[in-house]
DNA sequence: GGCCTTTGTATCAAAGTGTAACAAGCCGCA
DNA sequence: TGCGGCTTGTTACACTTTGATACAAAGGCC
């Protein structure tokens, strides 16, 4: 490990901001510490970040949609801090989206345990790769050539594939055993947000594409979906350079 | 367990002192109650605490300012005992580094499952996400695979599992043997807390489960409730990493 | 046995997912 | 230019999953 790792804090209370700084800080983290979601938005084009501490309630736009807007082009992990058992916002838990939650208040010390565990977590995945670097992609027995965009099955097969059905399974490939969202997904495919709210195209693409790799949907084949959250490649890949 | 935990009180009340003094010991605690700050420091040089339950208002130095202080040297848990009225979130910076807070007047029953709620996650840190190491869970002839997350029976048949139920299972898998209240089920199945007073909702989740490992739920099967407590569950498990 | 609490599960409604079918666009070619 | 074949976005609908509710069954206690 070259250099400390870098953390963001967004929280609009500036005793945390200040306890956190502190602490971790202490505890050989780089930290970086802002109130809101603008501030974080600058923050993050000046500086290249490990992992986000999030609070879920903020002035202006709240957490969950910063994080849903941070996920839908980035892998960075995401740590929210909710409110504890109020009755008011029902949506507490994973359901935002983030890695791991801890509710307010809290022992540094925990928050300082669950950032070690997203960052070994984050870590064990294969680190974004470029897609001009790898040649062959194997994976249950498949493989992928990118030069020819062929897919072979174990027997050896060619089987055809769609610029789209290519593109789509070549950013499963890259992030085995990530959920991607939709939005996430869609931008990496097309280059462009989702437009409209209840866009199931996406699901039609994966769909063509399990139609591709035989995988039915049912039951834990290649491509599974993660209810309310996305699409993993469950299958563990080798890439051969 | 070697000895009783011991709590120390910091409240200037001297009703609430001699209220918990008497309470948590009843309750199998070892208690020292103090009425400010400078006892307080007193109290930590004179003996060793596993917690602290402490007021926000006190004479003097308040809690924030106390807890804060503590915090630079030290993780000791802290609940944190506040004046009704405020809203969760804006209280929440009032706490600060606290471990849980309550809000006065409060139930001593309460403050006891706090205190061991607190206790217990101070203790067991490492604990909260490291499923991924195991790849194979094996009890009373059953076999769940972390990887394809397939059940299969004695007999070699897969059965298969719902996201809920297969998550649900492999929290059991954890703590085979132990009972787990259903606060805590559904924390670690739904990754927050209960909010409903009487939720029954991780009830029928087992009971779903049941049906998958075909217990019936009477007799001695898999996973047993334990009046008033929770479930368990009640196999011994072999795990291959 | 009554009476209350706790647990088991059928059933319902809402939300999420899979995919067939259609339509629009694109491409090469006669 | 017009035609057929392919690709891809959209819509629609069936099906699955899941949380909630209701009520029956079981357990305790007097």
């Amino acid at each position: 490990m070259s250099t400390a790792d870098n953390i963001l804090v967004v929280d609009d209370d500036s005793e945390i901001r200040t306890l956190l700084q502190e602490y971790l800080t202490r505890h050989g983290y780089r930290v970086t510490a802002v109130a809101d979601g603008p501030a974080m938005q600058q923050a993050m084009e000046d500086a290249r970040f490990d992992l986000v501490v999030m609070d879920l309630m903020l002035p202006g736009e709240d957490g969950i949609s910063l994080c849903r807007k941070l996920r839908a082009h980035s892998n960075l992990p995401v740590i929210m801090l909710t409110a504890r058992g109020e009755q008011g916002d029902r949506i507490a838990g994973l359901e935002t989206g983030a890695d791991d939650y801890l509710p307010k208040p809290f022992n540094p010390r925990e928050l300082l345990a669950r950032i070690k565990s997203v960052l070994r977590r984050a870590r064990s995945l294969p680190q974004n790769l470029e897609l001009e670097d790898v040649r062959l992609f194997r994976f249950g027995g498949w493989r992928l050539a990118t030069a020819t965009r062929q897919l072979q099955t174990a027997e050896g097969v060619a089987v055809p594939l769609s610029g789209a059905e290519y593109r789509l399974l070549s950013i499963f490939l890259r992030y085995p055993g990530t959920v991607l969202s939709r939005d996430r997904l869609t931008e990496l495919l097309r280059g462009r947000e989702h437009k409209l709210p209840f866009d199931r195209s996406l699901d039609v693409q994966v769909s063509r594409l399990r139609q591709r790799l035989r995988d039915d949907g049912r039951g834990s084949g290649v491509i599974r979906a993660v209810r309310g959250q996305g699409y993993v490649f469950a299958l563990p890949v080798e890439v051969e350079r």
